[in-house]
Formats: structure tokens, C-alpha cells, sequence
DNA sequence: GTTAGGG
DNA sequence: CCCTAAC
């Protein structure tokens, strides 16, 4: 006998807000095409569009400081070369620590044009950065740059459990690094009248011809000490265990069903990760900026509005993936409430990164533009370095971006060996996009605080040329949350979505370093924290942070309830952006693969009431799994029957315990011949007794 | 709103 | 998972 609570908590951490569906009549009416295009890339559009809109009021200021000769120009990162070696070291301990072998793996070159961005970008929410992860950051600082290049790298360590299967972690921030390339490009100062008016223009930077980069613009001097402000928030953790710590996560993401080349019979498994942050204490206030009008904003930001080049194959590659991933799961208007619980996963671990240290590390010479322009360099610090250059003249409000590189969240997957280097390229792929894919906002953070008043000019907000613009940073932060991992206590226990979400910045006067948390071993504190999660048999609660904060329920690490000490195989988990975001025009629901607990809970119920009162198995055993209709386990049981009844190896997708499929079968065939209707009361299991074995 | 079953 | 039909 399974009792509700039990089961209940268990499906706590999958309570993933749905939003209610339009008739079927109406879901359907619109082309799904088009919310493919929706949040491609948002995460750039965004950045561009920030940087736009940042030079756009900068320029304002800078004119006035121009002229008095007191712009401060940042300088310029030679992200390549001169960040590799902390970079390396950073992975390499991360390597070791792992025990396994880097590969990356690149997104081409993002290019966005702007026009359109920067209205996007002004229906972006940004009030609420401050509960968020500092995803990807930039720092900015003047100068006459105006095109920046980013390019994706994701380091991908790998070891082998002692399951067999193989364990990818790829390495969001420390990983990253190395891939940045920072090339800047100077342009020639033309601006046409006609576009004074004009905010920005972020246009695609031809790669060839980001050439010319910091000599350029900036001189070797500034060069050089921007190499100081080179450091990522992720990279100043000692330890890269710290990281882990903070961002472990777990995600899972079912993409093996679907590979052709699966894994074919073998238990095998596909997780993927994302680091979360780790829990952190008082950062109530986030309940507070929950309620911020960020929530109130009414859909994301179209992105068939954007434009976006990709400039090879590779990213088209990238973007025909995503579609098929996200394709379904484009986000769209959701209820409000569905809007908060998934705004707000990566955020803050990487919030807590993006520490005053970086920032004030930024390089403190400037250089004045040669006609005076102000310029700025955004810093790559905390994951993503773009330069962007201003031109305060109002003639030319063109600013050119090209993200050349940002980081992405670590994440951790685990990939049977069995499993094909194209499983093992859609998992990674996957989880990429997982990230991206739901849309990136910015944030602004000026001499470690967060700017949330968007109303507010540069200057009210003390930006200035006057005022170090090195302190001045953009955060990018995932727009979505991912939902509870279960733990499973054999593994590595990961920490849920939700101590990441708790995870919230500091105060302003706090950078956003984790104290206490930054110098803690790989093998230690970081397994030893997750342990204790996981011993304590703490589960996410069935309302994400968000949610918990929202009803004052549980701020902090008590958004955690406890869970019995069942055996909670990992849960499927996905992403909370690819969640409830569907609405009207609505695409397929995502795919979840039913993990082995809902399975178990499945049978368990079904054995109970029968095959005919999916309703009721609903509410018995996945009442808060909302996520799950009872059609879904209708379905569910149906594809269980079908599995049960196939040869082993013909089965697909995460292995379910033969045990299991045995009851499956049990009850499947007592309530054939037993009303389920008739027997609500007696269990099937009474009468089936134990199940025999199996292949 | 549920169920059942085909797609 | 989706969609429909049927209750």
C-alpha cells in the first residue's frame, strides 16, 4: 500500500503549474510553425538588445562627459588568449575531479540583427533580476567597440559510474571559457542622418571581419588591464567543486526514447543535469520580487520579431535541433501564476557568481573614444563577453553586436556507454537548448547591484562616464526554471531546481559570491551537502521556489519537505520553460517520460482501482504531478502493458524494473477479467501475489 | 468531465 | 502525447 502523502511528495517536485488549455479547437487554430521561431536564441536577441538599449542611454551622458574629456573607456578582453589559462585551470581541476576528459562542443556564431530586438527588449521584465541567476553575464564598460561575437562552448567531462554508464558533466562556466573569442570590431563612424533616432543596430558581425579588435579601439594599455577583469564569477571559485555545488542539478530530459540508435536493451540512462546552485539562506526577498512586475508582463517576447542570422551551419544545425525540441514547447502566453514558477531557474546560481570581485576587477582605465564616443565594453566576466561600442554622437545610434561566446550552465549528464555518440550528441544538444531555448533575460548590475528600474536613466542610476562604467555588468538570465530532480540516494544526489531558485542574490552590497561556499572541495562538501540532501530524503516540494515563496509556504531551504525514504529513482524532469508555456497556438506537450517512481506509483494505483478509473488513479497517486493527466496515465499504462508484453529488447527508453513490469501485467490482466469498477476495494496485489520473474 | 481506443 | 468518440 502506497499512501497518498507518500506518493504525493514524491510527485511534489513535478508539479509543474499547467496551464489550463484553451479547447482543443482553439489550441489548434494558428500555425505551430511559428512558435519554432519563437524563443530562438532569445538569450542573444536579448543581449544585443540590452547592450543596445544600454548605449542607446548611455550615449546621452557620455556626450556631456565626452566633452569635458572625462569619458572612462573600458577596455577591451582579449578573451582568447589572455582568460584561457584560468580557464584552463579551472577545467582541468573540474577534469580531474571528475575524472574524465574535456570535449566542447561549439554553437556557431549567433548573429542578431537588432532593429526589432530593441523593442523586445523593452517588454522585457527586468525588475526581478535579482532572484535570478546570473546566467550569463556581461560586464560593460566604455569603449568604441561595436560588434561583438559569441560563440557557445560547452566542456563536456565525462566518468564512468560505477553502473556503467557514463557521466558527462559539461562544464558551464568553467568549461566555457576557453571558446570565447573576443574580437571587436571597429567600424567606421557613419551614421546616417535618417538614423539618429535609432537606438542601436545590432547587426551580424561578420566573422571575418572582426578583425581588427582591440588594437583598434583600445589601446594595448587597457588591454592589458582588462586582463584583470577577465575572470569569470564561475572561476574565481578555487575549487571546482564549488561550482558543482552550487548548480548540481538534475534534469532529466527524455530524448532516449526517441533516438533510433538507442540503447537497445540495456539500462541504460539519460540524464541531464543542469548545476544548480546550491541552496543558499535569506534571501526572502525574493518572495517580494516574485511579485514584482515582471510577473504581470504578458508573454515573452515575440521572437518572430527578431532576426536572427546564423552564420553557419553548425547554428542551423542548432536551430533545426531546437526546433524539434522546443518546437512544441514554444512558450507563449501562460496564466501569470505559470509565468512565475518558471522565470527563475539558473538565475541565481549564477547571480551568486557574478560577485562584486568581478566586477570590480573590471578594468579601471579608460580610454576615450577617438571622436569621443563613448563606447563600452561589456566584459565577459560572468559568461559573456560582448563588446558593444556607443556612439554617443545621436547620429550614429548603431551599435553592431555579434555575442561571439557566453557560458553555459553546467550540467551534468549521464549517458550509458551502450549509448551513441548521437545520443550522446542530442543529450548534450538537448540540454544546451534546454537552457536557451526558454529565453534569456537581462539584467543590469552597476557596481554590484542590480538596476532594476527601467525607467530610470543611466544617469538617476549613477552610470556614468564619471562613474567607474566598469562596475556596470549585464546579467543574462535563463527565463525558466527546471523542476525538482528527484534524489536518488545511490547517485549523486543532485540538488533540485528548487535550493538553485532559493538560491538568491545577495544584497546589492553583497556580491554575488557564495560566501562560505566558494572554496569547497569537489569531493567533500559539495558530494557531502548533496548527500545530506539526499540522506534527509529532501525532495523539492511540489511547488517550485517560486511558488513556495509566493505562498510564504517555504522561503529558503525549507522549500524542501521531506520524503520518504522510497525508492525515488530519478523523476523525469523537464525543463519548466518547456512546461506550461503552451497555450493557443500550442504545440505538442513535451515529452516526459514517465520515470520509474511514477511508474511505480502507476502500478501501485492501477492495482488498486482497476484499469478503468484513471481519475481516480490520478488522484491517488499523481494528484500533484500535475503535469500527468489521467489520460496521460491512461496512456502510460497502456504503453506499460505494451512494453511488458514485448521482448526486452525491444523496449525503448528509460528502463522499467521487470518487477514492475511483471505487476503490469498482473494487473492488467486480474482487471481484465475483474471490473475495476466492481473491485474499487480489494487490491489486485492481494490476489496476484508477487510477480514472477522475467527475462 | 471521463473513458476508451486509434493515431 | 494527441484526438475523437461516446458516455
Amino acid at each position: 500500500m502506497v499512501s497518498k502523502k507518500r506518493l504525493d511528495c514524491r510527485f511534489n517536485g513535478y508539479r509543474a503549474p499547467i496551464v489550463p488549455r484553451a479547447p482543443r479547437s482553439i489550441r489548434r487554430r494558428g500555425p505551430r510553425k511559428k512558435l519554432v521561431e519563437d524563443s530562438k536564441l532569445c538569450a542573444f536577441e536579448l543581449l544585443a538588445a540590452v547592450a543596445g538599449k544600454l548605449l542607446e542611454e548611455s550615449e546621452s551622458s557620455a556626450s556631456s562627459n565626452i566633452a569635458e574629456g572625462k569619458v572612462k573607456v573600458g577596455a577591451c578582453l582579449d578573451g582568447d588568449e589572455k582568460v584561457q589559462p584560468k580557464d584552463d585551470t579551472a577545467l582541468k581541476s573540474e577534469s580531474l575531479d571528475r575524472g574524465s576528459s574535456a570535449e566542447s562542443a561549439f554553437v556557431p556564431e549567433i548573429c542578431v540583427q537588432e532593429h526589432k530586438l530593441l523593442s523586445n527588449f523593452k517588454a522585457l521584465p527586468q525588475a526581478e533580476n535579482d532572484y535570478v541567476v546570473d546566467h550569463i553575464s556581461v560586464h560593460a564598460s566604455p569603449d568604441r567597440v561595436k560588434k561583438i561575437d559569441c560563440d557557445i562552448k560547452l566542456g563536456i567531462c565525462e566518468e564512468k559510474n560505477s553502473d556503467g554508464n557514463t557521466t558527462c558533466k559539461i562544464g558551464g562556466s568553467a568549461c566555457f571559457d576557453d571558446s570565447f573569442n573576443h574580437k571587436v570590431e571597429s567600424e567606421p563612424e557613419v551614421q546616417p542622418e535618417d538614423e539618429k533616432n535609432q537606438i542601436g543596430d545590432l547587426s551580424m558581425a561578420n566573422r571575418s571581419t572582426v578583425k581588427d579588435s582591440i588594437g583598434e579601439c583600445v589601446n594595448n594599455d587597457v588591454l592589458n588591464n582588462s586582463e584583470s577583469s577577465v575572470q569569470l564569477p564561475l572561476y574565481r571559485e578555487p575549487v571546482a567543486g564549488a561550482f558543482f555545488q552550487k548548480h548540481w542539478n538534475d534534469v532529466k530530459l527524455g530524448i532516449r526514447d526517441d533516438d533510433e540508435n538507442s540503447f537497445g536493451c540495456n539500462k541504460s540512462r539519460t540524464r541531464i543535469r543542469p548545476f544548480r546552485p546550491q541552496p543558499r539562506i535569506g534571501h526572502r526577498r525574493i518572495r517580494k520580487l516574485m511579485t514584482s512586475k515582471y510577473w504581470n508582463w504578458k508573454g515573452a517576447p515575440k521572437l518572430k520579431d527578431c532576426e536572427l542570422y546564423n552564420t553557419s551551419e553548425g547554428m542551423k544545425s542548432f536551430y533545426r535541433y531546437r526546433k524539434n525540441v522546443y518546437a512544441r514547447e514554444r512558450s507563449q502566453r501562460v496564466p501569470l501564476k505559470k509565468r512565475k514558477l518558471s522565470d527563475h531557474s539558473f538565475a541565481v546560481s549564477y547571480d551568486q557568481d557574478v560577485s562584486s570581485d568581478s566586477i570590480s576587477n573590471l578594468p579601471e582605465k579608460g580610454v576615450m573614444g577617438d571622436k569621443g564616443n563613448l563606447a563600452m565594453v561589456l566584459h565577459r566576466d560572468n559568461g559573456v563577453s560582448a563588446t558593444v561600442r556607443g556612439h554617443p554622437k545621436p547620429k550614429d545610434p548603431h551599435v553592431k553586436l555579434s555575442i561571439k561566446s557566453f557560458k553555459v550552465p553546467e550540467l551534468y549528464i549521464e549517458v550509458p556507454e551502450t549509448a551513441t555518440v548521437g545520443s550522446l550528441k542530442r543529450t548534450v544538444m538537448e540540454a544546451v537548448t534546454t537552457i536557451l531555448g526558454a529565453g534569456i533575460r537581462v539584467g543590469v548590475v552597476f557596481q554590484g547591484k542590480k538596476v532594476r528600474d527601467d525607467s530610470r536613466t543611466l544617469q538617476q542610476a549613477g552610470i556614468s562616464q564619471c562613474s567607474n562604467l566598469d562596475n556596470l555588468g549585464f546579467t543574462l538570465e535563463p527565463s525558466f526554471t527546471r523542476v525538482s530532480p528527484s534524489l536518488t540516494p545511490k547517485k549523486l544526489p543532485a540538488l533540485s531546481s528548487c535550493d538553485a531558485d532559493r538560491t538568491l542574490p545577495r544584497s546589492p552590497a553583497t556580491p554575488m559570491m557564495a560566501s562560505g561556499i566558494s572554496n569547497t572541495s569537489v569531493d567533500t562538501p559539495v558530494l557531502a551537502k548533496l548527500d545530506d540532501v539526499g540522506q534527509n530524503k529532501y525532495i523539492c516540494s511540489t511547488k517550485t521556489p517560486s511558488d513556495a515563496l509566493l505562498d510564504g509556504a517555504v522561503p529558503d531551504s525549507k522549500a524542501l519537505v521531506p520524503v520518504p525514504p522510497v525508492n525515488v529513482e530519478e523523476l523525469a524532469v523537464v525543463p519548466a520553460n518547456l512546461k506550461p508555456k503552451r497555450s493557443e497556438l500550442s504545440q505538442r506537450r513535451t515529452r516526459r517520460p514517465f520515470s520509474v517512481a511514477e511508474v511505480e506509483a502507476l502500478v501501485e494505483a492501477v492495482e488498486k482501482l482497476g484499469t478503468g478509473r484513471w481519475r481516480d488513479v490520478k488522484m491517488l497517486a499523481f494528484e500533484n504531478a500535475d503535469h500527468r493527466t489521467y489520460v496521460d496515465l491512461k496512456d502510460k499504462w497502456k504503453t506499460l502493458v505494451h512494453t511488458a508484453s514485448i521482448a526486452p529488447q525491444q523496449r525503448r527508453g528509460e528502463p522499467v524494473p521487470h518487477v514492475l513490469l511483471n505487476r503490469v501485467l498482473s494487473a492488467h490482466s486480474y482487471w481484465s477479467q475483474h471490473q475495476s469498477k466492481q473491485h474499487g476495494k480489494h487490491t489486485a496485489e492481494v490476489v496476484l501475489g508477487e510477480p514472477h520473474s522475467d527475462c
